[in-house]
RNA sequence: GCCCGGAUGGCGGAAUGGUAGACGCGGCGGCCUCAAAAGCCGCUGUCCGAAAGGGCGUGCGGGUUCGACUCCCGCUCCGGGCACCA
C-alpha cells in the first residue's frame, strides 16, 4: 500500500463508502437521539458555485460531528424546481423547462456529491415532481377550506419583464423587479392570495423568542410593520351623512389637526370633491395614476403638484373645528384606512405640505428649547394648544385621546400592520398549477383531491407573448365542473415558488407518506430544524413565508398545530464575492469549484472556506486565495504524513514539553473544537487543529514517548473528520483501522486542561516587564512576593515602595508604582 | 433621515476587562539535494539600536479602570436593512 494520498481515488472512494453503508441514513425508529440539520434547498441552476459549497461545508460539519456525538441526524437534500429561469430558457429556444430543470439538478446533485456533503439522499425532494405538486395542492385546498386562499382584485406589482406579478417582496424599494430590474407597474387584476396578515401579530411576537441572528428578525419585524394608535371618523361638514375615517399613531396630536387627507385611491374622493375643485382634483388623479411607484414614493418634486382640494372640510372632533379635506399622493390607499389626519408641527411630511398649500400649523407638543425650530418635532413634551391633554406626556396623551374618542363614540384604540397579504399566482407556466375551476354556474371550484394532481401539459409552445403557455393549451383549459359537471375553465396560475419552499422541510421527515402532505408522528421527530443554515439573502421573504405555513398547516390540521416555529435556530452564512460583488451567476462573476476539486479534492476546498474567516462574515476572492486554497492543501499532507506517513525524531530538536504537555494539548484542542464548531466558528477550530498538528510534530521531533503520540493522532483525525472527512477517514483507517465518522466524538477531561505550571505575566502600571514560570496553584501573597522580588520590577520601583499591587494568580500581577 | 453591523501587521484573520497580532498567506533565512521541487526547522507589527534593551501601536477624540481591541460618551469612514406606512 502507497503511502502518497491518492486525492481523487481516496475521495470518491469514501463518497461511495458513505452512500453505500447508509452511514447517514436515519429512520423513524433509529434508538438516537433525533436531530435535524438543514441548509436551504437550492433552485438548480446547474454546476455548484463557492456560494454553494461554503453553505453545504458548514452544514456537512455539524452533521458529521452531530452524528459523532451520538444523534441520529436529518440531513436531507432537494431542489426548487420550479422558477422562471427554467421557462425564460425555453422562451429563448432553449429545451422544456423540465428537461433543462433536471438536467441542472443532475449536475448540482453531481457537484454536491462531489464536495462529500453527506445526505440521506432516500428523501430527496423535488418541487416539480407530480407527488410534491399533489401534496402542494391539496394544501392550497385546504389553506382556500379555511379562508387562508382567497382571491380578489387588487392593484397588483406587474412586471413588464417577468410578465407576470409579483409579491410585494419581490420589489424592491426602487420600485423594480427584484429579478428582472425592470419598473413595476400598477395593475388591477383579480390574484390569489393567502392570508398571511391574519398570522402577523403571531410572526412578530414569536421573533423573540428565536435563536436566530438578530438583524434578520429585525428585517422581519420591520417588514410585519406593526403600529399601534388609534382609528376614529369624521363628519364631512358639506354632506354630514358621509364620514372621513382615519388612521394615527399619534391621536395625542389631535388638536393640532389643521387639514385631513385622502389618497388618490379613496371611494370618498369622487363624493367630496365639489364642482369648483373637480378640474384641480381630476389631473391630480390622473397624475397619480400615470405615476409610477418611484416617482410617486420620491420626494424630489413640486408638492403643490402633488395634491389638491376637494372643496370639503371635516369636524375635527377634538377642537370641533372644521378643516380643510385634501386628497394627496402622499397618503397611500393601502395602508390603515387610505386617509389620515394632517397634523403639520408634528409630522414632517405634514409640514412639508402645509407649508406648500399655506395651511396653517398649530404646536401641540412643546419643543426642546434647543429645537431649531424648522419644521417638524416628533419627539416627546409636555402638550401644549390641546385642551384637556395640556401638560401631558406624549404617553399620557395618548391614552388620555384615546379614551375621548371612545367615549365619544367616534374612534377606538386599532393596531396596523405594514405586512399585506401574500399574493402567490403567478402567469407563468413553470410552477404549481392552482388547483381550481371556473365554472359559469358555480364560480370557482377546487378539483376534487381524487383528481389531484393538476399536472402541467407537456405539449406546449413557448413563444415570446409573455403570455403564460397555459392560457392557449385546449387540453389543459377545457375541464368539467365538479359541481354540476358542466363545462369549466382550469385556472391557468400557478404558484409563486415561495410556496414550494414554505413547507418541503417538513416533508423531508417522511418524503414518501402516501397518504397526506405530512406524516405528523415523523415531523414531530424532527421538526423544528435544530440548524437552518441559508444566505441572508432569505431573511425576508422564504423565512417568513416558511413560519407563516408553518402556522396555517397547523390551524388546518395538515401539520402538527403545537409546532408553531420551523426553525429553532437559523445561521446565516456570509456571500462570496468577486470583485467587490456578490458571487452569482446571473452576474456571471462565479468561480467553479470543480476546478478545485480537480487539483487539490474537496477536502482542501472545504477546508479553505472553513478557514478563510467567520462564517458569518463576506469573503472576497482574491488573489490570494488559491494560495490559501494551497496553505490547506498542504496542511492535510501534513496531518497525512503524520499518521500515515514516516516522521521522525530529529537530532537536537527543542524540549517539546513530554507526554503530559501533549495529552494536555489534546484535551484543551477537543474542547475548543467542540466549543467553536457550537458557535460556528470554524475558522479558529481550524486554527486549534493546526496548532496541535504544529505541537504533535514538534513532540515526535523530540522523541516524546509514543503511546501519547498516538493518542494525539488519533484525536486529531477524530476532531478533523467534520472539516475534512475523506481526509481524516482514510488516515484513521489505516492507521487504526475501523470508521472514523462512527466514532464517538473526543470528549476533554477537565483533569488534563488545568496545567502544574504555568506564565505568569508580571506588570508594571500595566505594562509587562517581566514573566516568571509559577505553580498554577499559586496563591495572592506568594504571587505578589514573586513579583516584587523580580530584577525588573526591583530596577522599575527604584526601591520606593508600591502604591498598590493588584494580583490575579496565578495569570498575573499589576504592580503600581 | 432611522435601525443594525464593521474598522486590528504587507494580506485573510485571533484575542471570558488581564502577555495584542493565535492560525494561515506572503516574505526572509537554514537543513535536505549535484541542483531544483517537495518536505522539515526558524524568523517576520513598527520605529530607535550592532546587540541588550527601549519607544510607539487595534479608525479619530474623550472617559471609566491597577489594567481597555474589549465597557461608556462623542465623531469619521465602510457595509447592510428600512424609509412618504400616517
Amino acid at each position: 500500500m502507497s503511502d502518497a494520498y491518492d486525492v481523487q481515488e481516496v475521495e470518491a472512494r469514501w463518497q461511495r463508502r458513505w452512500e453505500d453503508e447508509g452511514t447517514y441514513r436515519v429512520d423513524l425508529d433509529d434508538p438516537r437521539p433525533a436531530s435535524y440539520v438543514l441548509c436551504m434547498y437550492p433552485y438548480p441552476s446547474g454546476r455548484a458555485h463557492q456560494g454553494h459549497v461554503r453553505n453545504y461545508t458548514f452544514g456537512d460539519v455539524l452533521v458529521r460531528y452531530r452524528t459523532m456525538k451520538g444523534e441520529a441526524v436529518l440531513s436531507p437534500f432537494g431542489f426548487d424546481s420550479f422558477g422562471l429561469p427554467a421557462e425564460n430558457a425555453a422562451i429563448k429556444g432553449g429545451a422544456h423547462p423540465r428537461e433543462y430543470t433536471e438536467a441542472r439538478i443532475a449536475e448540482l446533485k453531481r457537484s454536491v456529491q462531489r464536495l462529500g456533503a453527506v445526505y440521506d439522499w432516500r428523501r430527496e425532494l423535488r418541487s416539480h415532481d407530480p407527488d410534491y405538486i399533489k401534496w402542494n395542492q391539496v394544501i392550497f385546498q385546504a389553506l382556500l377550506g379555511e379562508g387562508l386562499a382567497y382571491r380578489a382584485e387588487a392593484p397588483v406589482n406587474w412586471c413588464p419583464g417577468c410578465q407576470t406579478v409579483l409579491a410585494n417582496e419581490q420589489v424592491l424599494p426602487d420600485g423594480t423587479c427584484e429579478r428582472s430590474g425592470d419598473v413595476v407597474e400598477r395593475r388591477n387584476l383579480e390574484q390569489w392570495f393567502f392570508r398571511i396578515t391574519r398570522y402577523a401579530e403571531e410572526l412578530l411576537d414569536a421573533l423573540d423568542a428565536l435563536d436566530w441572528p438578530e438583524r434578520v428578525k429585525t428585517m422581519q419585524r420591520n417588514w410585519i410593520g406593526r403600529s399601534g394608535g388609534a382609528q376614529f371618523k369624521m363628519a364631512v361638514c358639506e354632506q354630514p351623512e358621509l364620514s372621513v375615517e382615519v388612521f394615527t399613531t399619534r391621536p395625542d396630536t389631535g388638536f393640532g389637526m389643521t387639514y385631513a387627507v385622502l389618497a388618490p385611491e379613496h371611494p370618498l374622493v369622487e363624493l367630496v370633491t365639489t364642482g369648483d375643485q373637480e378640474g384641480e382634483v381630476r389631473e391630480l388623479l390622473e397624475r397619480a395614476k400615470r405615476s409610477s411607484d418611484i416617482e410617486r414614493l420620491s420626494s424630489e418634486g413640486a408638492l403643490d403638484k402633488r395634491g389638491a382640494f376637494t372643496g370639503s372640510h371635516v369636524v375635527n372632533p377634538f377642537t370641533g373645528e372644521p378643516v380643510p379635506l385634501y386628497v394627496a399622493d402622499y397618503v397611500l390607499g393601502s395602508y390603515g384606512t387610505g386617509a389620515i389626519m394632517a397634523v403639520p408641527a408634528e409630522d414632517q411630511r405634514d409640514y412639508d405640505f402645509a407649508k406648500a398649500y399655506g395651511l396653517p400649523v398649530v404646536r401641540t407638543v412643546e419643543p426642546p428649547a434647543d429645537f431649531a425650530g424648522d419644521g417638524a418635532y416628533s419627539g416627546d413634551g409636555p402638550h401644549v394648544n390641546s385642551g384637556f391633554l395640556d401638560g401631558l406626556d406624549n404617553e399620557q396623551a395618548k391614552a388620555k385621546a384615546i379614551e375621548f374618542l371612545e367615549e365619544g363614540g367616534v374612534g377606538h384604540r386599532m393596531v396596523n400592520y405594514r405586512l399585506r397579504d401574500w399574493l402567490i399566482s403567478r402567469q407563468r407556466y413553470w410552477g404549481c398549477p392552482i388547483p381550481v375551476v371556473h365554472c359559469p354556474i358555480d364560480g370557482i371550484v377546487p378539483v376534487p383531491e381524487s383528481e389531484l394532481p393538476v399536472l402541467l401539459p407537456e405539449d406546449v409552445e413557448f413563444r415570446p407573448t409573455g403570455e403564460s403557455p397555459l392560457k392557449s393549451h385546449e387540453g389543459f383549459l377545457h375541464a368539467t365542473c365538479p359541481i354540476c359537471g358542466g363545462p369549466a375553465v382550469r385556472e391557468t396560475d400557478t404558484m409563486d415558488t415561495f410556496v414550494d419552499s414554505s413547507w418541503y422541510f417538513m416533508r423531508f421527515a417522511d418524503p414518501r407518506e402516501e397518504e397526506r402532505p405530512l406524516n405528523l408522528t415523523a415531523v414531530r421527530k424532527y421538526m423544528p430544524v435544530d440548524r437552518y443554515i441559508g444566505g441572508i439573502t432569505h431573511a425576508i421573504l422564504h423565512l417568513l413565508y416558511a413560519r407563516f405555513y408553518t402556522r396555517a398547516l397547523g390551524d388546518v390540521g395538515i401539520g402538527p398545530k403545537e409546532i408553531r416555529e420551523p426553525f429553532a435556530q437559523l445561521f446565516c452564512q456570509g456571500m462570496i464575492r468577486l470583485g467587490g460583488r456578490a458571487m452569482s451567476k446571473s452576474r456571471g462573476n462565479v468561480v467553479s469549484p470543480n476546478e478545485y476539486f480537480e487539483r487539490v479534492g474537496a477536502d482542501a476546498l472545504r477546508l479553505f472556506h472553513l478557514f478563510a474567516g467567520p462564517p458569518v462574515e463576506d469573503i472576497d476572492w482574491s488573489d490570494q486565495t488559491d494560495e490559501i486554497v494551497e496553505g490547506c492543501s498542504r496542511y492535510l499532507g501534513r496531518v497525512w504524513r503524520l499518521a500515515v506517513g514516516e516522521v521522525t525524531s530529529t537530532a537536537g530538536a527543542p524540549d517539546a514539553g513530554g507526554p503530559d504537555a501533549l495529552r494536555r494539548e489534546i484535551h484543551s484542542t477537543t474542547a475548543r473544537v467542540s466549543a467553536d464548531i457550537e458557535r460556528y466558528g470554524f475558522n479558529t477550530a481550524v486554527a486549534a487543529l493546526m496548532e496541535l498538528t504544529n505541537s504533535i510534530y514538534r513532540h515526535v521531533h523530540a522523541s516524546t514517548d509514543a503511546a501519547a503520540v498516538d493518542e494525539a493522532v488519533r484525536t486529531l483525525l477524530e476532531l478533523l473528520a467534520p472539516f475534512a472527512p475523506h481526509l481524516a477517514a482514510e488516515a484513521y483507517e489505516r492507521r487504526y483501522g475501523g470508521h472514523v465518522h462512527v466514532q464517538a466524538w473526543p470528549v476533554a477531561d477537565p483533569a488534563y486542561l488545568v496545567a502544574d505550571r504555568v506564565t505568569m505575566v508580571v506588570q508594571v502600571n500595566g505594562k509587562v516587564r517581566d514573566r516568571i514560570e509559577v505553580p498554577a496553584a499559586i496563591g495572592e501573597d506568594e504571587a505578589t512576593a514573586l513579583a516584587l522580588a523580580s530584577d525588573k520590577v526591583v530596577e522599575l520601583l527604584g526601591g520606593a515602595a508600591p502604591r498598590r499591587v493588584v494580583a490575579r494568580p496565578p495569570k498575573l500581577v499589576n504592580v503600581v508604582a
